[in-house]
DNA sequence: TCGTCACATTGACCTAGATCAAGAATCTTT
DNA sequence: AAAGATTCTTGATCTAGGTCAATGTGACGA
């Protein structure tokens, strides 16, 4: 019963676990990494969660639809998004290891996910999760602090999505990547890329052919490297290049 | 000493102030607001606070800055950006009458803010705000709702900045406005505009001339009026044919 | 092993919105 | 009320990135 919290208590997704608010800082979204839970609490929490799987591009929930989960991914990746009824896509986020899903505890979905990947997920109803909150004060401050903390990643890109050139998105898309790939393995030689070019386009508020043009240009230039066993694997030897603010 | 607080306790800021959910989903900000607060506890928030007043164009605080004060807009409205190295500048929103600033209880600013007209604030300590909310977890609780519900607008503005065209970001910005001062002041029949053409720009990644075409060509169509007595006022009489999500 | 299909790349061309450049309107200061 | 400074509008032109079309490249099931 205990292996579905291997992402929520294992430190190793927090470099910086020395204490709660360095990972609030850093972004580490578990509730439990850096004593936020004790350990009666981590056997209550096993006790109202449960272990459950998905394929890739299944739905773990729509847009729109009454909220009755709350979902700490364990391993794998999930596309998150909305949709215009005309079939235009924003994607509002990826979720890795690690990453919280349903935090606001809404009535409703205000947007859809489904797997990029194979996931494995950690489920908690949203009504006995939420009665948790209202013994447990700590916990609560702990999920006020990292809905703060995707509030200021949901701000920083609306600067990337109104000010920035394609260039420049394509490149701040790739350094938090990384950053965010950092956390959950160490090892920071490659990033994954469990999404599509599409995906990556309609994060970013691109087309298809301009991600893949600048993608091949960084590649052109050094600035990456497309790792040889496929599209979806990247090395990123110098887009510390690119990071100037 | 209770003046200061018309803003959080007039439950006319609430249309919907059935119960405190309605109020979340209808994004009123103002944490008494809905039974948040009792009697005794709005007293203890009066003497931890105090009224504070800025001229127009000046700042509130600063990106990067250490954050001193949690703020409660009482009357004005405010501008919240940030900017890059190189002058380019992306407004993340606006906070009217009855918005929260600093919600996110963080060791320093994650943007700036400065008045653009000028502007009543209820300030607290932002220490001594976080001690009380040790103590006072319904008043957390409220607080995590604000604080998600900010998040769906930021994914909402997310969309917007994305996957609009710039007529669909221009309406989309009016109608989301209206909406807002219709909680603050009742009569909507004429949305003011406290801020410049450069600011919507900023908002909606366009520039000020295509702002101010869009705004043109509305008007010639009939979609919105713009009052005679300023560029500042906008009449909206058939916005709503724009609202389709 | 081949055929299929979804994804990715590349090139040619186009257009929404940016940029540049005057003016006109509106606020501020005295 | 006049002068000066912003802000706003409008037109002419340009360009970053979109659109369209063709080709390449794996991944996978029969």
């Amino acid at each position: 019963m205990s292996v579905q919290f291997s992402a929520l208590i294992s430190p190793v997704n927090c470099p910086n676990h020395g204490t709660e608010l360095d990972c609030a800082h850093c972004g580490v979204r578990s509730l439990s990494v850096c004593g936020a839970l004790h350990d009666d609490e981590l056997v209550a929490f096993e006790k109202m969660s449960k272990t459950i799987s998905f394929n890739v591009r299944e739905t773990l929930f729509e847009q729109d639809e009454p909220s009755e989960c709350v979902y700490n991914i364990t391993t794998g990746s999930v596309r998150l998004y909305k949709l215009l009824p005309d079939g235009r896509r924003q994607i509002v986020g990826f979720a890795l290891p690690g990453d919280f899903l349903g935090l606001a505890l809404s009535e409703r979905n205000v947007f859809s996910a489904d797997a990029l990947t194979p996931v494995t997920a950690c489920q908690f109803s949203r009504s006995t999760f939420s009665e948790m909150l209202d013994e447990k004060p700590h916990l609560l401050r702990r999920l006020h602090s990292i809905a703060s903390h995707e509030l200021t990643l949901a701000q920083d890109q609306m600067v990337i999505l109104g000010r920035r050139t394609a260039e420049e998105k394509v490149a701040a898309f790739l350094i938090g990547l990384r950053k965010r790939w950092g956390r959950v393995n160490a090892s920071n030689l490659h990033i994954p890329l469990p999404m599509t070019r599409q995906d990556i386009g309609d994060f970013l508020g691109l087309t298809v052919e301009t991600v893949s043009r600048m993608l091949t240009r960084m590649a052109r230039e050094k600035t990456i490297v497309i790792v040889p066993d496929g599209v979806r694997l990247l090395d990123v030897a110098r887009i510390e290049a690119l990071a100037e603010c």
